[in-house]
DNA sequence: CATGAATGAGCGTTCATTCAT
DNA sequence: CATGAATGAACGCTCATTCAT
């Protein structure tokens, strides 16, 4: 299914929305109006607010597919390398889009559309494989040492990274940077999680740090 | 403010249905109802379905305080031991009250009622605290390196535990063990999970795996 | 049926309630909470909310009744002054009892409790008549002119009385008297208003003014 | 604002919904089915349950306006006439609305909306301004005495009108006029009521009857 | 005699969706 | 193709009242 400009509008609208009260207590109605189109559009265009939800979310992960393919199938990278690319693309991509990984986590605990489920499952079984490639590849170069558990590991990298979003205004607090300009702090702290969450991913995988 | 058996079990219905559904599509008449109580007792008793899901955060919060405290003013256990503990009881209160760590997780993100935002920011507050002094400890001790950031570890032990919990159907499947009887599973992927942890703890805090 | 001490604080309370919000958005719980009594107290005392109003107004009329009727059989007084001093004393009741001069108008226009409505009939019934009497003695002394419509004259007096209250703020602030202490404001009001319905009483009694 | 058909249909259900039970005691499912619409209509279209009555207000009392001054600033009648018409039409407009005279009075007494009583000031003080200067009119021309007060006489036109109204069925009882057909008893009523405030202002005005 | 606990009924309002145009 | 008008269903909540104690 193509969106065209409205579409996106409305699908990033609702995004916004979904992002900052939730799905269920965001209405069509303040999706519509802030997104400024009449509120019959939705049904109209999507079938329903589930439906829109689900299209947010094909519109957000659909692009996601073949990028991880490419990072990991390209030759010139050492599998280190592309472990700290992935951890960093990880995190800038939920920095850039922070409100719909917010939307995604939620949906993942409570909400479960069938639909949505279903999505995300598929990804996380085709990212799964080919980071297990990706590790049995630098295993076979005797960089990566053996009896690695890939789900905990891909776990320890997206856990940490949304808890990280989630307990910013604390951390913030917390390092008494109450002050730091907010795009200062932001990029501190997103240096700070790259090298936490690598140094993790270093020991998990050699034995070192 | 003491909760009789009426509204902990009320309090414990609403738990149940908010981890299902969400807090926003649970009504308080399926509440009322699956709770056995006339629908008005909601109101009566908490005031609101606002303040029952205030409630809820006090009941399962309240007596947190005092355990981690202690844990860590307890002089027979070196840091590392410490430690340990402190992942083993995270991970098991949160397998414990599955549901209930679900809603923490949404409430952080989405909904934003300022008494439990307020109630979870002075947790963490005291809880970095106290998880600090055990690190300058362990440090004053030799056993740990300088320069830890108490936050982003703090997040990698709670986004870990929360995302693997979250990815468990998918590990099941992923790892072949859809007929694996559920306590066994169960069992099995806590005792990774801690083993998981305690390594990236132990890497982040000595520079060994 | 006799009241008690707390009898009679209830249906005081419940008195400046209805007067102020209404018998309606009156509830049961502001009355008792204001009055300092348990909720249940209303119906274990009364019987029901509806009950609280019509012995709101068995207390008010009660006494009233012999009042007219020793007045207007007093022989020491003129027909004129006996008029003169029915209208002070309307007024003075009304300006002391404003509430529930106030919630007597309301009940007669809209929520019409047969029990009360039938009560206000047997008052105006019988004030009419005395009123009558005094008009006839009046008549035949020479000092009333003939076909005087009796209850064309109470609605003028009641009327005026009530609809004078009900204009005070605007009185005041018509008159420029918002910087008058009330007390002198009410004074003054209270003069001219019974000059007011004594003038129309000569008026249509007499022919004269 | 503009009110369509169905607008109207609603405003004046509720008016005679209002008159009868009260504005608390009427429910909106009340009106919407007695107007013959959907319930979540009056919502729709009013915005509230409160917004309506304010519509209902606005209805009654929009056209009003010009009516009085129009009357006021007609040069070919007298100072007498003028008042005999405005007693008149006031008495014919009761009479002909007497359900909204009704809410009205209830609403300054009781329920105090503020739109409400700032639209019934307004009314108020440019009424009695007009009437002001009518009154000075014929003070100047020598047909009126000096030293009135406008604000105690409107009070006796407003309040012997509407007391009048609420004591018809006393009335009609106490003057035997039980069995005269109800269309014939409402024109005596009315007569006599229209000469009998005449005659109150004849006086107060000349200190003639 | 008095009351805390509890409740069925119903409140005003909002919701996502539909449909005629 | 797009939308204003409309709606059934359900929402959270409050009400006067009851009843066991």
């Amino acid at each position: 299914m193509a969106y065209n400009d409205k579409h996106i509008q409305i699908i990033e609208t609702a995004e916004e929305l979904f992002a900052k009260k939730g799905y269920e207590a965001s209405t069509v109605r303040d999706i519509a109006e802030e997104a400024g189109v009449n509120i019959a559009m939705i049904s109209y265009y999507f079938g329903s607010k589930e439906k829109l939800l689900e299209a947010l979310f094909n519109h957000r992960l659909g692009n996601l597919k073949m990028r991880v393919e490419s990072l990991l199938k390209n030759d010139s990278l050492s599998p280190f390398q592309k472990i700290d690319i992935l951890i960093d693309e990880h995190i800038e991509r939920v920095i850039q889009h922070e409100g719909f990984y917010k939307i995604m986590l939620c949906e993942q605990v409570i909400n479960k559309n069938p639909v949505i489920i279903k999505l995300l499952l598929e990804i996380k079984k085709r990212n799964s494989g080919l980071i297990n490639e990706l590790i049995i590849d630098g295993q076979e170069k005797g960089a990566f040492k053996k009896n690695v558990d890939v789900i905990l590991l891909m776990s320890t990298l997206v856990g940490t990274v949304i808890q990280t979003l989630i307990n910013c205004p604390f951390y913030r607090e917390y390092n008494e940077m109450k002050k730091t300009p907010a795009k200062e702090f932001e990029e501190t702290m997103q240096k700070r999680l790259s090298l936490h969450v690598k140094k993790i991913f270093k020991a998990i995988l050699t034995n070192e740090a």
